[in-house]
DNA sequence: GCCATATATGAACGTCCTTTCATATTTCAA
DNA sequence: TTGAAATATGAAAGGACGTTCATATATGGC
């Protein structure tokens, strides 16, 4: 069932769960899981710093985890694909069972 | 779906994830994740260090990913339960799709 | 053009973590 | 009980990462 992939999937598999165990970005990605939201909102919804939500979303773009749609000044951010509140919700049933 | 979850549980998410996200640790997952092993078959599998397999396997431990059984001088893991090989399925999935 | 709003960026700091090296501990065999 | 095999531990180095602070950039309204 679980074969040992190998190093480049690997390296990519640690990339993924990196990027993902932050308080910060799991709330932010629990925050764009239902809707697209700006970044203002992101702010306003994670209660961190304009600063440290935007160096964060970046993060997670640079990842490929979310994506973005840019409206006169507003940027909004969703999450790139369903695969993501998969593996969110694998981890929250794992800790909460 | 994907509604946040509070602090303490965010916390929790964040440790697993942090746990999962390391190379070595997550090539000794995978070398148990059929059936237990040995530290030293462990060890021969990954091709780390005896010193390195040890401290990751603490690590594990701690977080709960691994349980142990001991015969003799030999120390045998396994994967504490399944819901960690889904989340290496989950992973796994993401970056290889 | 100028101001306000929204977002992004860069540097700096402190902290955590992975890895290595050396050594300790445990367990059994002879 | 001495030695060898298996595993664990501690300290140290080096790098990576989260966060803050200050500032820059961009966009639209007036």
């Amino acid at each position: 069932m679980a074969k040992l992939p190998d190093d480049k999937t690997l390296d990519k598999m640690e990339s993924l769960l990196n990027v993902a165990s932050d308080f910060t970005r799991l709330k932010i990605m629990y925050s764009i899981s239902e809707d697209e939201k700006s970044v203002s909102e992101i702010v306003e919804e994670v209660g961190a710093s304009q600063s440290l939500v935007s160096h964060q979303l970046k993060v997670l773009k640079k990842a490929n985890l979310v994506t973005t749609r840019k409206e006169k000044t507003k940027v909004f951010y969703k999450l790139a694909d369903h695969h993501i509140v998969e593996l969110l919700n694998v981890v929250y049933d794992h800790v909460t069972e």
